[in-house]
DNA sequence: CGTGTAAGGAATTCTGACACG
DNA sequence: CGTGTAAGGAATTCTGACACG
């Protein structure tokens, strides 16, 4: 079975350290590690341990801040993300079934 | 008259510390530096001093060091670089006019 | 010329905790 | 719950210099 790694682009390399990352979002450092801690976004990092992050992470941390600024707790952001996360694999799962059909048989149309 | 910021997104955004840079080019930092000395590269710095890349200035880097590997001398490097600039910026110019030559006249093919 | 390295200092980041609410 | 802050330490980065060639 073929995996696409999913273009790993500037996008989603984790290369941003937490002061540009407070820089570019206008969060503290300490709401960025909190994020973290309540399991909202999970950056790499490097051998002595400081965190990394990708323009994803960043973009992410901007709406995960806007709705706490909306009232929404962590826990309840959390379950957002995970149900969209349960939504994209099902899409996902069904255009590789759909990939798979057509390799054996060809490609048609409507 | 109306500049046309060049498209600021993920790849020109300097954001990258020297440590990552090395690791993304597998080059040493004191190299980064000197190429930096030579006037090859400029990163950003920070309050404190710290310089920061974008992607586009990791990708230019390697080639700076792929033509050093090849025996070329940093000043003939700037140099190859200026000329580019040149050329590039001519290009420019030569678009800007015609856009607005086509904004007068409307926009006619062949 | 291009790069390695040891040196000393400054900037950056880390964690765990106390505080407020 | 989400965030600020002071604390102490560790990781990261900086510059100028000496070395080799």
């Amino acid at each position: 079975m073929i995996i696409l790694a999913a273009d790993s682009s500037y996008k989603d390399k984790k290369v941003i350290t937490i002061g540009i990352v407070s820089e570019l979002t206008g969060l503290s450092e300490r709401q960025i590690r909190y994020y973290e801690e309540r399991k909202l976004v999970f950056p790499d990092r490097t051998k002595g341990g400081s965190r990394r992050y990708s323009f994803a992470d960043v973009e992410l941390l901007v709406e995960i801040a806007n709705k706490i600024e909306d009232g929404v707790q962590t826990f309840e952001i959390r379950q957002e993300m995970a149900k969209q996360k349960k939504r994209n694999e099902a899409e996902e799962h069904k255009k590789m079934i759909q990939g798979q059909i057509n390799a054996r048989f060809g490609i048609r149309k409507k």
